[in-house]
DNA sequence: GGCGTATATTCCATATTGGTTATATTCCTC
DNA sequence: GAGGAATATAACCAATATGGAATATACGCC
């Protein structure tokens, strides 16, 4: 496993990842939350540890486990030169609609910039 | 599968991505770049297809393969509250370093206490 | 030290996946 | 219409992940 995607595409593990996006918790909230066994939780947190995703802190018999979004910089850096992919889209949706006759809404000014 | 997240876990799906993200390409183009069967890269694209993430245009008998990045915004949705909070990370670190009495790595200050 | 709680780990059965080989389909060219 | 190129599909195998039940471990408390 160990990789970044591989550990997102489980849902259950994203949802574990929303839920601690909130606040810290420990296992027994998460298995109460997710309707899992608690060995599925434990085994989803030690795979999610492994990634960095999460850090866990020891207090008594209970462990509280923290988000660590680092690691999902990695995914964000992978996306970004697609983003620049989706928005061209929709700038060419919106080139498209600029382009028709002047009916924009609001705003009548026809200043000529509007191409770039 | 179906699912964004799962598609985009196979490495070899992702470089497809990156490739179709410079040009569209025909299978035959990629199983090249790819050095997988021929089999196996349409099974890939069969995937990426059913995600919605690749188009096909065919001519002749070559079918050309081409991003649509669309999906992705929902992956970069989900990843968008998470960005803020590795965000902040950054920002208590450079706080951090920030209120710390000028002991930035190489001053060359050895007092013996930088092995915390 | 024994007990109860909270969590981790092991073992097992099942399901899915990615790859390979072989075969089918589609379309062009001669 | 025969042959060949490009791609898809089918059948099969090996590897692996997931979930559950049972068990082990760690800790605080009495």
């Amino acid at each position: 496993m160990a990789n970044t995607f591989e550990v997102l595409a489980e849902p259950r593990r994203r949802e574990i990842l929303d839920l601690l996006r909130v606040c810290e918790r420990p296992v027994g909230d998460l298995v109460g939350r997710l309707g899992l066994t608690q060995p599925a939780v434990s085994k989803h947190l030690k795979v999610l540890r492994a990634a960095g995703l999460v850090d866990v802190r020891q207090d008594a018999q209970r462990r509280w486990y923290r988000l660590r979004a680092q690691p999902l910089a990695e995914v964000d850096a992978w996306l970004a030169p697609y983003r620049q992919f989706w928005n061209e889209r929709l700038d060419a949706l919106e080139r498209h609609l600029d382009a028709m006759p002047d009916e924009r809404p609001g705003t009548g000014k026809t200043d000529g910039t509007e191409g770039i």
